[in-house]
RNA sequence: GGCCAGGUAGCUCAGUUGGUACGAGCGUCCGCCUGAAAAGCGGAAGGUCGACGGUUCGACCCCGUCCCUGGCCA
């Protein structure tokens, strides 16, 4: 049987979904989320704990530090491996996240050059010292396409840019996924809800995070290195908790600007899938939720 | 009841010696997205400048009255 994707903004229910799915078909489930790739980090992801997944197998899961920087590379290489070990051995890989790029690196054909510290080093300095114009000055000219591609303020990726092209000789291409099937004949399944229903889940999802002690959860990984991490410490609602705890704000700022800001990411979360259309949309609210899941995935 | 501060974009506030509001942040909407993606970036829509009257060629800015809000004093 063909893998499932289950994707979505966040704060829909796509987890639940994804247990459901796996317990039904014999599968297992192949986390696509960025954040939930770091161990410890549980609260504030929503990570299901272990009764929830009741017994379900869930992989990418808990296997980064906190110091480690994420990479969607390195996540299209375990993710595809581990979607082809389970195909082999007869399982249906439920693939359950909301991180687009993540979902895309596993099931279109996308590929990443290369990466070198050193370059990328340098290239990030010279992006403190000259500022974003300079290098796109030289971006244009060594790769109008990609120059036209990339907005002018946006440093990081004119950073990366200019990196491929040193380390590949070759201009970069950012030439989006060509549409197509997806990898492995891959189902999927969009979830999504009426956006105030979901904003008030997001604020209620909020507030359960910290009440069941995010604060802590944070505290535990200050010592582990969440603040020398790259991106971990960036992940909503670390973010915000760690600037409460720095003093830039209290805890009750740090608890409503998560919710904003989780806000604005359900918001592009939609606008980044909004635009594939593989996907075949449900609304989370309905109350045959499972039953029309099922009817997806059978036909 | 008196005094003071204030009423400008959905919210918090800038601003104009009187000449079409240069607004900003947040929110909202839309879009982009290749080794940081829960990240990074771009664009747009929103204002009868509390009400009414006066002065003036012209007022959101000046004058008067009133309404509202906050604070202080009674």
């Amino acid at each position: 049987m063909n893998p499932i994707a289950v994707v979505g903004p966040t704060a829909t229910g796509k987890s639940d979904v994804g247990v459901w799915l796996a317990r039904r078909l014999g599968g297992e489930v192949v986390n696509a989320d960025a954040m939930q790739l770091y161990r410890g980090m549980d609260i504030g992801t929503a990570k299901l704990t272990e009764s929830e997944r009741q017994g379900v197998p869930h992989h990418l899961l808990d296997v980064l530090d906190v110091t480690e920087t994420a990479s969607v590379a390195a996540y299209q290489r375990h993710a595809r491996r581990t979607v082809e070990d389970l195909l082999a051995a007869g399982r249906v890989p439920v693939i359950v996240g909301g991180s687009g790029l993540y979902v895309s690196a596993l099931l279109d054909d996308l590929e990443f050059p290369g990466t070198d510290p050193a370059i990328r080093a340098r290239l990030e300095g010279e992006l403190a010292a000259v500022g974003v114009t300079a290098l796109y000055d030289r971006l244009t000219e060594l790769d109008p396409v990609a120059a036209g591609a990339i907005l002018p303020g946006n440093g990081r990726r004119i950073v990366r840019a200019l990196e491929v092209i040193e380390l590949t000789g070759r201009p970069f291409s950012a030439a989006m996924p060509k549409p197509g099937p997806a990898r492995y004949g891959t189902v999927l399944v969009g979830l999504d809800r009426a956006a105030a229903e979901l904003d008030e889940r997001v604020e209620t999802r909020v507030d359960a995070m910290f009440d069941r002690g995010l604060v802590d959860e944070v505290q535990e990984l200050i010592p582990l290195g969440l603040r020398d991490g790259r991106t971990a410490g960036r992940a909503l609602g670390y973010q915000q908790v760690l600037a409460a705890l720095d003093g830039a704000c209290d805890l009750a700022t740090a608890r409503a600007e998560t919710v904003r800001a989780t806000r604005r990411f359900v918001r592009r979360q939609r606008s980044w899938f909004r635009r594939d259309s593989r996907i075949t949309w449900l609304d989370a609210a309905r109350p045959d939720l499972l039953d029309a899941v099922a009817e997806l995935v059978v036909s």
